[in-house]
DNA sequence: CCGGCCGCTTGATCCCGGTCAAGCGGGTCG
DNA sequence: CGACCCGCTTGACCGGGATCAAGCGGCCGG
């Protein structure tokens, strides 16, 4: 109430109960009044642009951050210099978690297109966390949904074959882009070919022939960077069909 | 003091003070008297048979494991059957953590020789993180250490060719082991082809040829499920010297 | 608005690792 | 203790996806 105006606009404009993200973010599932307990959760905000990367393997870890609105991806470099593209970030996930079990990053986070994201210092995440059940609870569901989606990548990276790795990927994009409100069919690739194959173990090649096959056989239509689907049953087919490789 | 000799008994065969893996499982790090706050984390311990599961995916999830001696593999099957290996867990690692995020197992963790795990209720480890910081941090270290663990196999299976996935295997299974305590360069493999090859993304027959080939190149000495490291800088550069494949 | 560059597509060829097959040997269970 | 089964090895062949190569076109910056 007496706090600076400045101040109050602060905290408003970084206040998890102000967010429209609030379904999708760390508070998920916290009632109006525990969100208020988060309010404080996040310290700034950060823009980051295009190509632009919010922290690097090897730099100090100090906080999580949360997307805002963007699209990110990781990348991890090995010692002989190959990278690898790891995951792929849109609005309401986290960032950073690799980075607290040796309290450094220890991948890359690079904007594809202008982002911004929310930063929690991750002193603060813990000594809220130990005040407050829900939030603990909460966060530990997102590090082990982490260690479970990792798992899914490592299925589809030691068990499918090509085709399946696609279009697995494509289902699981379009799922996660409907899930922020946006259309399950049609959407732009932030990505290029090399990234999309870097993170599925294939060549830019054999994405881009992919796509081409996939769209001959009237399952979706690419243009570029202008994806739409159009047969998302077919492409679960697809995805669970052939008989392991690998 | 006044309790009964039977409890006492029981809680100091399950006390973390009293474990020798200490230095390994959760509570690496703390003070012997911050240990005593422990005591009462594991509840039971639980032995399992060569080839029985410690808990199957889809079952509820109630607690965390730490292997007290013995050795797991973590499986993930798919919606179309096709199992994949994603983890081996040896004496002090810590099993479980993907339930966390669904309340049920995402994974199936077997015994490939009998064991036993301390059983420490979910429920109970979150109480005591946040009465206990140092057990608080030292839990999401080891939750982000499993994330960054998951995210070197995708590395592995994404841009690694068979033979440097293989040493690679051998390099950090001779690391774990030397960290137990046994021997480097010596060991007996409790896993079968299969499950090395459905972990590193190939068929029992490539690792069965690549094993024969470092042989013959001088690095290893295989026997069946004996191996015997010559030649541990070969095998790291092995690990690290083709210009990627994939 | 235009030029250049970068990312995408497509073709031709090659090779790593998968597939199929056969036989061996060691550990386990009766 | 001995037989059987399962896991391992090795060979021959094949094919999916990598590699090499060339050309196109959309988008961004000037």
């Amino acid at each position: 109430m007496t706090e600076p105006a400045l101040a109050t606009l602060t905290r408003l404009r970084t206040a998890c109960s102000q967010c429209n993200l609030r379904e999708l973010c760390l508070p998920v599932g916290l009632s109006a009044d525990e969100l208020q307990t988060l309010d404080n959760l996040v310290s700034t905000r950060r823009k980051v642009r295009r190509g632009d990367s919010l922290f690097y393997g090897g730099e100090p870890f100090s906080a999580l951050y949360a997307v805002r609105y963007g699209f990110f991806k990781s990348t991890l470099t090995s010692g002989d210099g190959r990278e690898q593209v790891t995951g792929f970030y849109m609005a309401g996930e986290l960032l950073g978690m690799d980075g607290i079990g040796g309290d450094r990053h220890t991948c890359t986070l690079t904007a594809l297109e202008d982002s911004e994201v929310c930063v929690m210092p991750f002193a603060r995440v813990e000594d809220l966390s130990r005040n407050f059940e829900p939030l603990q609870r909460h966060f530990h569901k997102v590090l082990s949904r982490e260690i479970v989606r990792d798992q899914g990548v490592m299925m589809l990276l030691g068990s499918m074959r090509a085709e399946e790795r696609l279009a697995a990927f494509l289902v699981n994009l379009s799922q996660r882009l409907t899930a922020r409100g946006f259309s399950a069919s049609e959407f732009v690739l932030r990505m290029t070919r090399d990234e999309i194959g870097s993170y599925l173990g294939m060549k830019l090649e054999t994405v881009s022939r992919l796509f081409s096959r996939f769209q001959e056989d009237g399952l979706i239509e690419v243009h570029q960077k202008h994806v739409r689907i159009l047969d998302i049953g077919g492409l679960k087919r697809v995805m669970a069909q052939a008989q392991s490789a690998t």
